[in-house]
DNA sequence: CAGTGTTAGTGTAAATATTCAACTAAGTTA
DNA sequence: TAACTTAGTTGAATATTTACACTAACACTG
């Protein structure tokens, strides 16, 4: 057995994001397109190298790029998955490490101004975006997709991606946009009682030409609450 | 905004494995001890560079360590996270991409004398070992823990640390071990029929001096099932 | 200002699941 | 053959889930 300690195999390392939002046409994410060479003209998830010099740590690389792309800075954002290989960039052996942020409605709008030139918002259809991407990134695409649909099931993830104060109806209607099926009120309404990730804002009351409802906010914008039991 | 595609950051990178086994003592976890500096003497859990002339993808790096530590070829092998900071190693910034490994308890004893000079087992008590590790690895093996302990609530992950063939009493000793607490036998064994894991090997049973026990293997030895509901 | 439409929020009976413990089954051992 | 041990099943009491109907609170209309 040989030792390889003062051999570092030095890949290509890129952090890169599956930065999703709601839009009207239902969950979309943040895709860019690539100016250079490998893949130039192709869209592609938005990433880049870790700064040596800059970054900390690897989840201060993502919040950075996150905040060059979309003028964000305090999203929900988690490492999805790292991939690495020799055939995945034709320049040579790399690894990407990949975060899923979660950006709120009115984050999205307020910065509408801050995003990024190249970077525009793609409706998700089926498992991915119906686009060729360059590299990998449609397949990292589809797992990060798989990883939202699976927590949607039990935990509090979609309260991400509504505006900072919501109704217990709006919530459940994103709930049935990203599960695909309908829920009964009552159980959901117990549900989001018992998870207790919500907060009613006193004095609150969304009107329409309708009875008013309480608003809420979630307790902890950073982190996830996973369910006893599914949803 | 600068681009940085012709300025490519190449880190430190190393795969580094949690295997767990099942002993005598409960859940147990493999360690080595480092020869060279940093940290030498030291416990860590073992790893190593990806060798870019031989590993196609990151996890082919992953099975080729747990081959040269163990002995074994065919585990149950899962990605848990990826860490990389300035800080975590004196010689510069540097990653690690973290893969669980699970060994099936006759799998460990087959391969005794095939593993590693200077791999040892130690028995996992409460959140750790019991013992200083280099670099991060003690928090690296804590949030391995945590996943494991986590995922044996709602799936059939415990089936891997059992040898290929066992009855439902051994698998639900095993759960109850890894969860700290007992559970009933009839709702357990529904469970384990819903999950439809498992099937049962014709005309085997353990005998002992009562009543012979049916023997069951894994459907899939490679492959974690998630169950509808926790157990 | 009564009537209607619409969404918010609650209540409840029937169906389903869980719990707890007792029971039967099939072998070995004395 | 009786006692012992572990395998595997059954069932009654209790708790939870589900489906759906109900009440509540507003604006709007005439």
């Amino acid at each position: 057995m040989t030792t390889h300690d003062n051999d570092a195999f030095k890949p290509i390392a890129t952090v890169d994001l599956a930065i999703f939002s709601l839009s009207p046409a239902g969950l979309s994410v943040l895709l860019v397109r690539r100016a250079n060479a490998p893949f130039a003209g192709d869209r592609a998830l938005p990433g880049g190298w870790v700064h040596i010099d800059e970054d900390a740590d690897l989840e201060a690389a993502a919040r950075r790029v996150l905040k060059e792309k979309t003028g964000v800075e305090t999203p929900y954002l988690e490492q999805l998955q790292t991939t690495g290989s020799r055939s995945r960039d034709p320049r040579g052996w790399s690894i990407s490490i990949v975060y899923i942020a979660l950006l709120s409605a009115d984050a999205v709008a307020k910065r509408q101004d801050l995003m990024a030139e190249e970077a525009e918002w793609r409706p998700i259809e089926g498992e991915g975006v119906g686009l060729s991407l360059a590299f990998d990134h449609a397949s990292l695409l589809k797992e990060a997709l798989a990883r939202i649909r699976g927590k949607v099931e039990y935990s509090s993830l979609p309260g991400h991606l509504l505006p900072v104060r919501f109704t217990l109806s709006e919530l459940q209607s994103v709930y049935e946009t990203l599960l695909g099926r309908k829920l009964d009120k009552s159980a959901f309404r117990k549900r989001m009682a018992e998870a207790d990730f919500l907060e009613p804002v006193e004095g609150e009351m969304r009107r329409a030409s309708n009875r008013p409802a309480q608003m809420f906010r979630l307790k902890d914008a950073q982190s996830l609450v996973l369910f006893d039991r599914r949803i």
